[in-house]
Formats: structure tokens, C-alpha cells, sequence
DNA sequence: CATCGATGTTGAG
DNA sequence: TCAACCTCGATGG
């Protein structure tokens, strides 16, 4: 899935959208039965812990989402364009005065979720013309839940999790979560403890949601270049400043993936070399997804490794691996 | 058109 | 450790 930066940015495309407003919860495909519970309630809030997705309800039922490795959230009526995975620049969760909001009649469509193309269906007024354009637009696929207000609607496709909780049930998810940045004040200590405490190498302990909640395979891969860090390092054996260090960076790299809507972890680039990372996403990163390129520092070929069953990559001049 | 793989997690073995 | 989950863009014929 979209990392934990992600998730954040739909949290607030929800309280944007639909706080305070009565819902209609369907399951089109059929496999939720449990979205009557939430069928005819408020929204609330939302928000985001890690990769996880809580969205409450007024009967104080919560929808606990998880988008796993292919899930994705489409938005469509009275929504704020979100064209950040197509262009640079992105703002959303910025002001609202950029005049991108389009009334549902426009029927505009944003995708958060798996890195598919963002969805701009405008297309239907264009081949009508005539017909008027209807809200809400027929659901596109397999809909697991679908939630309806009156000039917005939210279709979720291809989750790992979605399910109804009490609020036990999410006091029960989140104890078993690690610190994320934007939920827990007290995240960096919690992290360096959690590290301390832990058998596995680095590159193992980012990647676990009981130590930190939200970094996931790309973050992984570009925090440890960026610290030059090899992702074989003892984590417990790993100076405290150095875990520290590295926590202040994944809130940096978090920010900054919210804001924008992109996993950009390269920074020290010019305008337009800034412009290229945002438009290629071969350009966008240091390690990832980079095997047998050069590497842009020392220009050593960047090597990949199975690590638990995930792509890991890294540099091993500049981080130190020998092998 | 068919196949592959992916920014994850779970649970079986 | 590995298959299953479940979707769809990218890739190759």
C-alpha cells in the first residue's frame, strides 16, 4: 500500500468531506454485512495511525480500514481534486481557495490508495453533453464499502482490513502499533525504546509496525541510504543518536508525504531536478527500486536483496555493506 | 491479450 | 517460510 503518508491524507479527505454529515454505508460487492451498523449514522472524525484508517461513527461504532497491498479509496462528487500523483505541486490538504473544488455535477473523482493513476472522470460530460452527468457515479469494480453523503461518495476497493470495531476494538489495534509522528508526542523516545529492545537488524525493525507504525518498503529503503546505514546493523547495538537521527527523519520524509502526496525522500535538489523526481518516478528516489543503477552519490552499482520476503535495497559503498 | 508485480498483512504449515 | 488475499498499471507478445 501507500505508505503511512497516505493514509493521513485520506483521514483528511474524510474530515474534510464528512464530518458531521449522516452517511448512507453500503458493501456493493456483498462481503461487509457488518456496514449496516454504520448504515444511517454521522462521521464524527477520521484518522490515521500508521497504515491503519479509523473512521467514527456517532453511534460510536469505528470503520477500521487497513488498504494492504492493493487497496485504494476513490472519492467523487463535491471532492477537491487531488491531482498530486499526476503533477507536481500538490496542495491538498492546504487552503481551499484554489478553485478546485467542482460541484458534484462536475463529477470529479480522486484515488488515495495502491499507485494507480488517479482517477479524473470528467469524461462523461464531455461525451454527453446532453445527458446530465449523475451523482453518485454507478461503483466502478469490486466496492467492498461504499459511503454515501449527499455531494460526496467514497468507494473502497481491495483491502486487507475492513471491519466494524467498538471502541475496545480499536484501543486493541492501536496497542499493538509502534509510534507514528503525527499521533504520539512522545514517538521518539518510544521508538529508541522499542529499538533497544529489539533482536532484529534495522532494516527489519523499520519496517515493523510494533517498533515504528507507518514506514513501509520505499521509506525503509531510502531512510537507511539516507542515514548511511547498513540494513544489517544490530538495531539494539546502533548509537542512540543515531536511532534518534533516524526517527527525526521519517517524521521529516512523513511531513513532507503528506503535504504533497509523494514519496519524495530525495531533497538538496534544484527546481528542476525536483520537477523531473515528481514527474519520473524513476527519478524520485536514492535506492529504491534501483538495482544495478548507479548509485547517485558514489555511483556503485545499487544491489537488492530479499529481506522477509520484501525487495530490500541499498548502496553498498555508502552504506557500508561488504559483501 | 496474458502475465507480472507491488508503497502489506495474515495465517496455515 | 510462504501462499493467499485482491486490484490494476506496466510489460511483453
Amino acid at each position: 500500500m501507500p505508505e503511512g503518508h497516505s493514509v493521513h491524507r485520506i483521514a483528511a479527505q474524510f474530515r474534510r468531506h464528512y464530518l458531521g454529515k449522516r452517511v448512507a454505508v453500503s458493501s456493493p460487492q456483498g462481503r461487509f454485512g457488518d456496514c449496516v451498523l454504520l448504515d444511517g449514522h454521522a462521521v464524527t472524525d477520521a484518522y490515521a495511525v500508521g497504515k491503519h484508517l479509523f473512521v467514527t461513527f456517532d453511534s460510536g461504532d469505528v470503520l477500521h480500514v487497513h488498504l494492504g497491498i492493493y487497496g485504494a479509496w476513490d472519492f467523487a462528487g463535491a471532492v477537491e481534486l487531488d491531482d498530486t500523483a499526476s503533477s507536481a505541486g500538490g496542495r491538498m490538504g492546504q487552503t481551499n481557495g484554489h478553485g478546485t473544488v467542482v460541484g458534484a455535477h462536475e463529477d470529479s473523482l480522486a484515488s488515495i490508495g495502491a499507485p494507480r493513476r488517479t482517477r479524473l472522470r470528467m469524461g462523461e460530460s464531455e461525451q454527453a453533453g446532453v445527458s446530465p452527468v449523475v451523482f453518485p457515479p454507478a461503483p466502478i469494480g469490486q466496492v467492498r464499502v461504499r459511503i454515501l453523503a449527499d455531494d460526496v461518495v467514497a468507494d473502497l476497493r481491495g483491502p486487507t482490513v475492513c471491519e466494524v470495531l467498538a471502541p475496545s476494538g480499536v484501543a486493541r489495534v492501536r496497542g499493538v502499533l509502534g509510534p507514528d509522528p503525527l499521533v504520539d508526542k512522545k514517538g521518539e523516545d518510544r521508538f529508541v525504546e522499542r529499538c533497544r529492545a529489539t533482536a532484529t537488524p534495522i532494516g527489519r525493525a523499520l519496517m515493523n509496525q510494533r517498533i515504528v507504525a507507518g514506514i513501509g518498503n520505499v521509506y525503509r529503503a531510502e531512510m537507511l541510504f539516507r542515514a548511511a546505514l547498513s540494513p544489517f546493523a544490530a538495531t539494539k547495538t546502533l548509537p542512540e543518536e543515531t536511532l534518534r537521527e533516524l526517527w527525526r527523519d521519517w517524521v521529516k520524509l512523513l511531513a513532507i508525504g503528506v503535504k504533497t502526496g509523494q514519496m519524495m525522500t530525495m531533497d538538496g535538489l534544484t527546481a528542476g531536478q525536483k520537477r523531473a523526481a515528481l514527474a519520473n518516478r524513476d527519478d524520485r528516489h536514492w535506492v529504491y527500486r534501483r538495482a544495478g543503477e548507479p548509485c547517485r552519490v558514489c555511483a556503485t552499482p545499487i544491489v537488492m536483496e530479499m529481506m522477509e520476503a520484501r525487495k530490500l535495497y541499498f548502496c553498498p559503498q555508502c552504506q557500508g555493506v561488504s559483501g
